[in-house]
DNA sequence: GGTATTTGTTGCCTGTGACAACAATAGGGG
DNA sequence: CCCCTATTGTTGTCACAGGCAACAAATACC
């Protein structure tokens, strides 16, 4: 049992705190263990918390009550003592995460514990506008409504957008590979839905995702980069916080200039990352136009093609180049890979290692572990499932949750 | 006047909340706005927590006895309605602050609401050994407390370094520039002098003192970049809190690498920042050997040398990128520069943001603030006051203050 | 000078977590 | 097989901190 001594750290925000926010924090405080730990015992919520038996015996009571967790009977023995009773997420609480692309929409249905249950996949020809998105989201909603068991509550839904997000109102302000600009495209599907909906930045959310259940699970400082068709995204969890900058334009890692190229990204911007390490190069070596990323990576793996293996070299200094500055800059426990980045990191780790030593302090990669991402495809899906739970857990007892019933066929 | 709501933002913690916190928690706020703000009304301090007239007065009561903040009658009307109490930080509290550098070490005196009121320069012939240095800063700090007023309590001692800092055990792991290797400083200061002491790098406390008390003054999103004789440091705020990194070595940004280039820095990395944009590069065109940052920026003002403008020019260029690469990465509200990066941005600011205009995205630079720093070399010596201020803010009833006798003469 | 407005003060109330005592449930030892 | 120890859940009581309302104080405005 690892009892963790929280300091008061962090900024002190100019909010007092009054009663009833320390209900509102504690329970939240649960919430969050449990969404994140899945299943934990009593007593660790207590050792944890550093809260009272009776006060955590209150607040689970509460949260039982509000049908969001369940508690079961002792599960396992194991230690001398009275076993201590198990409390979980509720399985009947889930969010619709919905991830707009160029060539599909997807639909998902995921727990409060983070496990996708259904899926839904509506390909398009070509790449939808927003209003088209948000009528196939819907209509894929209420499919996969019909197959849920009546008990079934629903916390909202959550949209991951490859592009600039105003999180506020829920405005794609531009995503160029959809050619989406100023699109509400929550208010969209909320109204499609008649179910509060929250969108965010695809790598924003895949990032929390791994940070929470997959390879940065406990990192407080985690950088994660994903690459597809669409260029490449970043995510950066810093003191345990999603990097979101002033405007929430920030953690656009793809974008950032390391070397003199002429080669631009998509965007138009010479020798960032993105436009040095790209996807469409590797196809064009492979021959292997509109390949999946699944289909890339058993060719990267294979390859004996000794100049396609020298431009996966090249990619990997660079990739290693970048890594290494934002290693510089923010000192990581962790960086995840996802997408093609991935295969060409396992094609061969000690290369790319070895550049990203060569582009930065010691003391910022010492220590510095780079891993794959465990969630593949997931990860976009249960991030973005959890932005719909975010209020549900930052305020249990102040949230509403919707009955199927809600949403109108 | 402003209410700010504050949601329950920022990491829900793993620590639970009790009474105790409670209390703490509310002094903290309110210590915490009175050290950024200096003095404020009592009603102001009411509206800003959201908490009971009742409440603060209570709170305001006991930081009163504690003898941390002073209050004073109505200053000022201007309204309507009984006036409102003024509270302060007490002048009587106060921290030194300690800096190190290759040609001299610095200690000044600094009060609880941010005042330089005394300082001492030191200059040696090399840069001296941590041992040294701990030497003469104990010596300085006893010069210092024969001319302060008996009533004064000493808060602690904060030191600022040029290099790589272990905050938990307050051990230089590395300074290049002093040629500090794994030096305790913060226990051989603690040793001569009997005060408790932290250390900090000196770039990251300066951006909190501009963040607090300068440019960058209620920005949740800052970026800070100084440079002197020791090159390039960088700070960055996120959200409001000082960027660490998972082991304390991040937010190097002189180090980021942006260009091919073969220049290095003294740190041995080519392409970075700090290779491309140097000092000693301007002061070898000016002919300036050992000149202080402010001759070299009289100088910088004046010149008519198109081989000078020249360099200037490209020097702008190099620097703008790699504030393009940043505001990429955080999407800050500002930018602050410090230095001979601040003289060379006041030579043609135009050219500089057309630069970072060049080198990011236009969601990232929109509304972008690029700007001078207004402490100027007060800034180090704040932020390093800070240091040995942030136990007193963040626990003011659980935190020892010391009286002028602890200090041994 | 009277009224409206705002703020400080005081006494009382309520909600929330701590605490202690007891019950329940496990393992270990003679 | 019984007893002891260890751990956890439960219950009732307590204390503390902030909210609230009423009143007093101090200002501006008419």
């Amino acid at each position: 049992m690892i009892v963790i001594k929280v300091l008061h750290s962090g900024p002190a925000g100019s909010a007092g705190q009054n009663r009833e926010n320390i209900r509102q924090h504690n329970l939240s405080i649960i919430m969050n263990l449990l969404y994140k730990g899945g299943t934990l015992a009593r007593s660790q919520l207590t050792s944890v918390t550093g809260l009272n038996r009776s006060t955590i015996s209150d607040l689970v009571v509460e949260l039982e009550e509000l049908g969001i967790i369940t508690q079961s009977e002792a599960v396992t023995s194991g230690g001398v003592g009275r076993p201590s009773l198990s409390v979980s997420p509720s399985d009947s609480i889930v969010a619709f995460a919905v991830n707009p692309e160029i060539d599909a929409t997807t639909v998902a249905v995921v727990t409060l514990s983070g496990e996708i249950v259904d899926k839904r996949r509506y390909p398009t020809q070509i790449q939808p506008a927003a209003q088209e998105a948000a009528k196939i989201a819907g209509q894929l909603i209420k499919d996969l409504i019909k197959d849920l068991p009546a008990k079934t509550r629903i916390a909202g839904i959550g949209v991951a957008v490859p592009g600039q997000i105003r999180i506020d109102d829920g405005v794609v302000r531009l995503a160029p590979h959809l050619n989406w600009i100023e699109a509400p495209i929550a208010a969209m599907i909320q109204q499609e839905t008649g179910l509060p909906t929250w969108v965010d930045n695809d790598a924003t959310v895949s990032c929390m995702a791994e940070r929470n259940f997959g390879s940065g699970r406990g990192a407080s400082h985690c950088v994660y980069l994903f690459a597809g068709s669409g260029g490449i995204g970043g995510g950066v969890v810093v003191s345990g916080v999603q990097l979101r900058g002033a405007a929430g334009y920030g953690s656009e890692l793809g974008h950032i200039q390391i070397f003199d190229s002429k080669k631009t990204d998509f965007s138009g911007l010479p020798g960032t990352l993105e436009a040095l390490v790209k996807r469409d190069d590797l196809l064009e070596a492979f021959k292997l136009f509109g390949a999946t990323d699944d289909e890339l990576d058993v060719e990267i793996a294979n390859t004996k093609d000794q100049k396609v293996i020298k431009l996966i070299n090249n990619q990997l200094d660079n990739l290693g180049r970048g890594i290494g500055v934002l290693a510089t800059i923010f000192n990581p426990q962790i960086v995840v890979l996802e997408g093609f980045l991935d295969s060409i990191f396992k094609f061969n780790k000690e290369r790319l290692l070895a550049s990203v030593h060569a582009s930065s302090l010691s003391s910022a990669h010492d220590g510095l572990v780079v891993s794959s991402g465990e969630l593949g495809t997931r990860a976009v899906l249960v991030g973005a499932a959890g932005l719909a739970f975010a209020p549900l857990i930052s305020n249990p007892s102040g949230t509403e949750i919707y009955k199927l019933s809600k949403v109108s066929a």
